[in-house]
DNA sequence: TAAAAATACTCCATAGGTATTTTAT
DNA sequence: ATAAAATACCTATGGAGTATTTTTA
């Protein structure tokens, strides 16, 4: 029992418009035909279709003339453009066809490259055999253009016209602590608790940077400044730090992901979380992304997806 | 037999587009499937077939989760353009799909309105019984957004750019004479014989017009003023004349074209012919052509062809 | 009369549906 | 366990070819 097709009146094939195009341009059918690689028959009958399909004349004719009409004027000089445009968008892709191949320069940010990027590398490598990835870890700002570098995978936003940045995904700061921390100290229960912990603290350019806490309420962020007897600038570090124990960290997610699922490190305060940040891959603008950008990007894309 | 379809990867249908094009708006088949009112499995196998004829990836796709590869990104922004674009160009022929209605103002020259337009028209008014037609012979410029006509038939260039001039086709001017007349007086051999001819001449503003006859060579135009017995500024009046036997006129081929064929004129000098002029439909330049202009044109792009 | 478009008729490839399997969440 | 995509299988439809008719230049 066949659900009939509603009448929605799509155009079901290109072939009719393509056959009104090239009839157009022969002046005939016959012509057009052999340019189309069919008979005549079918030439003729795919302007029928198209005809009634759009409910106008597209052609006064006899068995000896061809005239477009007025309708068929408009029509087809839409219809050029169209299939001229199908066709880019075809060729486009024809460019991106071939197997990516030679060095792929990638810049991350340090947790990124070393926590996110990394572990998932050697499937990359494995699909890919024609390419080498050179991966560079740096936190400060980098200019791609002037580096020769392919993709920075970076967290928030980087204006620069010459760039793309494609989000790829969102991120946010939290704080955690391995279970044995919290049977010794106890779970704090408000951002005010976290004065009476152990807060390992991230140095930015020397300083300890300062936990700001959106509750999930309304109400203003709180802005904690973490005292404790370990910090450091390297985010691995201080991931580690937190496994063994030590006190409670901000972290980033997805920095802390796989110690959640496993159980070595544990929410904290769970309602009071950084500000959502947004990781962008970026690179240069150009008309044809390279294809070892563009299989980077479609493998780095379900690094950070949900 | 049949002929094996030839490789020329041309895209043969567009419902594959769509389905992609929904699938990627809705983010998954089940959803596009509705939308498209087929079945889940038909959008799947369209898009795969997509794929293969593109031979590009466009989604990474689990059972779960769909997601645009870099090829399907760049594909689906062309493709949604495309779309639109086909939809924009149906659209605008569905406007012109009603029958025409209603008064149509046209203004002609003299001789091609008497000559040409009018023994065609009572076919045109036949095929459309719902117009009105207002026929205005002048010879006169005549702008037709200030008076309110439809359509201008006119010979030569018009520039104005609220204007859009169709050219109809070309004509030129020609020596001709009655049978007649030549058996009395004798056939001029070049353009120098015309001196001793009843060369009857058209007033232009009161003067007479020069037969400005360009010979099928490189030659430069030969300027020659008619001298006769008789002139007029009406051109009908001319050709009645021509035909009565009285000389030998210079008026365009559509005005003689009938008299050529029945014999009751014959050209003379057919080497030496006026330069080239256009015919045009002239009508003001509009986003939509209205459906009496449009048929019109139709009509009267018949009656110049060839 | 010749050449081009339309059409009658037949056939097959394709696209779609249904039912089932696979797979990821 | 569930829901979504893929797939196997079957069927029907539509589009193509061939042959023929019609029409006009």
């Amino acid at each position: 029992m066949n659900i009939i097709c509603a009448g929605h009146a799509s155009m079901h094939s290109l072939s009719n418009i393509e056959a009104f195009v090239r009839a157009v341009e022969h002046g005939d059918f016959t012509r057009a035909a052999r340019k189309l690689q069919v008979t005549a028959s079918a030439v003729s009958r795919r302007i029928a279709r198209l005809e009634d399909e759009l409910g106008v004349v597209l052609f006064q004719r006899t068995t000896r003339t061809l005239r477009l009409t007025e309708d068929g004027r408009a029509f087809y000089e839409r219809c050029q453009r169209i299939l001229g445009e199908l066709q880019d968008a075809k060729e486009s892709l024809s460019h991106a066809r071939h197997r990516p191949v030679g060095v792929l320069r990638v810049d991350a940010t340090q947790v990124m490259g070393q926590l996110v990027l990394m572990p998932a590398l050697p499937r990359f490598l494995a699909a890919h055999p024609g390419l080498e990835v050179q991966l560079t870890l740096r936190d400060h700002v980098v200019d791609p253009v002037a580096e020769g570098v392919d993709v920075l995978l970076r967290l928030g936003a980087m204006q620069d016209s010459r760039l793309v940045a494609r989000k790829l995904g969102v991120t946010r700061l939290m704080a955690c602590a391995a279970p044995a921390y919290l049977r010794r100290h106890g779970r704090p229960a408000t951002p005010e608790d976290l004065s009476r912990h152990n807060c390992l603290g991230f140095l930015r350019d020397g300083a300890l940077a300062p936990w700001v806490m959106q509750s999930r309420g309304t109400e203003a962020p709180v802005h904690f400044e973490p005292r404790g007897t370990f910090h450091t600038n390297h985010g691995a570090t201080l991931l580690d730090a937190a496994v063994l124990g030590v006190g409670i960290t901000w972290l980033f997610d997805f920095m802390v992901a796989r110690h959640l699922e496993s159980g070595a490190l544990v929410p904290v305060l769970e309602e009071h979380l950084g500000e959502e940040c947004a990781i962008h891959a970026v690179y240069p603008r150009g008309k044809h992304l390279p294809s070892r950008v563009r299989v980077f990007l479609d493998f780095v894309v379900t690094l950070f997806a949900r």
